[in-house]
DNA sequence: GTTTATATTGCTAATTAATGCAAAATATTT
DNA sequence: AAATATTTTGCATTAATTAGCAATATAAAC
């Protein structure tokens, strides 16, 4: 076995179990415990893992995003906790894509019984590890750059859904140009879903706020919770508050 | 034997096992390692592997899942590369899941430009990483254990499709019995499918020859290609091919 | 069809990388 | 504080790489 593809299968490891001990990881692959703490060091140098005392922790935990290492995860991971606690037993829930959702959808709690909607292929995987999840998947062409489905065939699917609450990952926000983006394909996914919900939560961490894109998905009066990592007290948050959104 | 020709066997080894050993292409080529190795750093120089101290690795050796603990992927693999000829610039191809099927989406060369239709997360992932392919996801609900889309709204989309090919992953095939599986709503996709095509076929690894499940999908004189690792003339697939099917 | 240039290959020796071992030094647990 | 487990350090061993050179093979020029 390579090099390289031991440190691979400790990633893949370190995903899939959040954490691993040297002393499993040496007997499961037959190479000396210190082969497998040099390899650890050096995937922790190359911030891949965090090494601790007997093995190491997962950084990211993430089959999708193993090699670029997602922007920010520490304070996605904050947003992602807050947002777990809006979710009930039996809601039926449109989220779009995003490594924020992404972060959310390994969060939630293993007892929690819910139906997720989404067109986003990453979610969805996600979604689909939990054991009393029920997934339904959006489908359509799928684009590329974001991996999820986009086209009048998703709307349209989204059009006759009636959802109890939307998670969406913003990429900007603004008290003055409200929420934008910059792909109109998934602008127009995110306004259905918008749409078809009762109630919608954005997740975003502070840095998007107060910045805006090209295309305008909704005003802040068309959305209802806004999620960041930052204190509900927080001045940032403050023409947010105002403009009439429940802060988490 | 040529330069170039050692090179092409080098990449063939590569891209079945995923990572080949200086040591084992110069004992099964017959040539110096000094050569490989040579060889080896002209691949990677124009990005064809990547080379490790030992040996040199596919490039794209880890993404959706490590192949680890897959089972019996080397006959997947010349599964999966037997089907790639079967596929044409600008087929619509409809597709199942399972890891023959993900084996192929990794073989697909760069230069293909078709669209692929499936309701497998994991097969839209990997055909999404395609720079020239088009996928379009078949959405409904996601049943867990094979990460596929079924449900009636996933059958009435396949029927509105009329695609060129049709590619399944089999469970189980029988002369007797025909192709069955063991999951109600995976096979009324998998019907779907086959009826949505004008030509369907089966990938399978030997082992499966000659089984049979709880299940029927359909009967060998519904569908028309059968693909396995094994040569065309193996007396094993005489009965198959007497019951009509072509073997590749 | 020679002859000349260029590429390719294999060999040797020196260098560097990877791994495992053992004893001492730290952590961690009880 | 004692017992146990993990890490560090330095060293030995083996394997792999590099670089220079000689021998062939292949292509190009005459």
């Amino acid at each position: 076995m390579l090099k390289k593809e031991r440190q691979a299968y400790i990633l893949h490891q370190v995903s899939l179990h959040n954490s691993v001990l040297s002393t499993d990881l040496s007997n499961s692959i037959n190479v000396s415990e210190d082969t497998i703490r040099r390899d650890l060091n050096e995937l922790a140098e190359t911030g891949k893992v965090i090494k601790v005392h007997g093995g190491a922790l997962s950084k990211s935990f993430n089959s999708f995003y193993l090699r670029s290492d997602v922007y920010n995860v520490d304070n996605k991971k904050i947003v992602a906790q807050k947002t777990v606690s809006l979710i009930k037993d039996g809601m039926f829930i449109l989220t779009g894509g995003g490594t924020t959702i992404i972060e959310l959808a390994r969060l939630l709690p293993e007892t929690l019984k819910a139906t997720f909607l989404t067109g986003s292929i990453p979610a969805a995987y996600e979604y689909a590890q939990h054991p009393n999840i029920e997934v339904i998947f959006i489908g359509d062409k799928i684009a590329k750059k974001s991996q999820i489905a986009v086209g009048g065939e998703a709307i349209s699917k989204i059009k006759a859904i009636k959802a109890d609450l939307c998670l969406l990952g913003v990429n900007a926000i603004d008290t003055l140009y409200g929420i934008t983006d910059n792909d109109w394909d998934v602008v127009q996914v995110k306004k259905a879903m918008i749409e078809a919900s009762t109630q919608t939560a954005l997740l975003s961490i502070s840095e998007k706020l107060n910045t805006h894109q090209r295309i305008k998905i909704c005003d802040l009066a068309d959305v209802d919770i806004l999620i960041t990592e930052l204190d509900k007290q927080d001045t940032i948050l403050e023409p947010f508050s105002k403009a009439g959104l429940t802060i988490f």
